[in-house]
DNA sequence: CCAATACATCAAAAAAAATTGATCAAGGAG
DNA sequence: CTCCTTGATCAATTTTTTTTGATGTATTGG
């Protein structure tokens, strides 16, 4: 029995599919702003959020889950609040030192 | 009269729409295989991609005009013939060195 | 000229992602 | 305890993206 599609390379294709994740996480104009907050304050809450992006507490929880999910932030829960965080090492093995500027705080950029 | 929307920083919106752009283009296992065979051939006709990643023609010039729009590889016409290639520069600023060994063929990764 | 190949594009359908408004659980404050 | 705030989640809807198969144009080769 022939296969019809291809086995090629069953470890490339689990660094795509690593990597297709991460790359939609970053493939939204609210996601990446919320990203660049991140990087200016630090630390934020969800209400944090909704006060610099305008947006309803739905939806950013919406958009930070995907976030979490593809490991390109982080969350800490302290009480009821969740306070949110750049995962600094994955998004600077993700992306060009250029890039990395935007999301980056103590460097000479 | 009240805005009740951001202005925030026009520069920084547009920043976004452009990289969300090409994260966007990025976020598909099917694309990204494509810029590796891109990377290890260097030239590509879509006839090649289609035995290279046993996908139909139309979805290929679908999939390619994605990446083309987003400014990550370039289209050379050459009779009926299209030839695709990685537009290195875009890629090297967009990504981290690393992962551009995923895309990149002459360097010591 | 004819047949075959290369590939872009289109419209319809299917699939995936995002929005919306509501609900609910868990704390904190009085 | 009661009220209020934080924020996760859910179901329904809307929007966006992808797939599919077909059509059309240009080019190549015999």
């Amino acid at each position: 029995m022939a296969l019809d599609f291809p086995i090629h390379n069953e470890q490339l294709n689990t660094t795509f599919s690593l990597y297709e994740k991460k790359f939609k996480a970053l493939s939204d104009q609210k996601r990446l702003h919320i990203m660049y907050e991140l990087t200016q304050a630090g630390v934020l809450c969800v209400c944090d959020l909704t006060d610099k992006l305008y947006l309803p507490q739905s939806k950013l929880s919406y958009h930070l889950k995907i976030l979490v999910d593809a490991e390109l932030i982080t969350k800490e829960l302290r009480g009821t609040w969740s306070y949110y965080k750049l995962n600094k090492k994955e998004v600077n093995h993700l992306l060009s030192e250029e890039l990395c500027c935007l999301f980056r705080t103590n460097d000479g950029c």
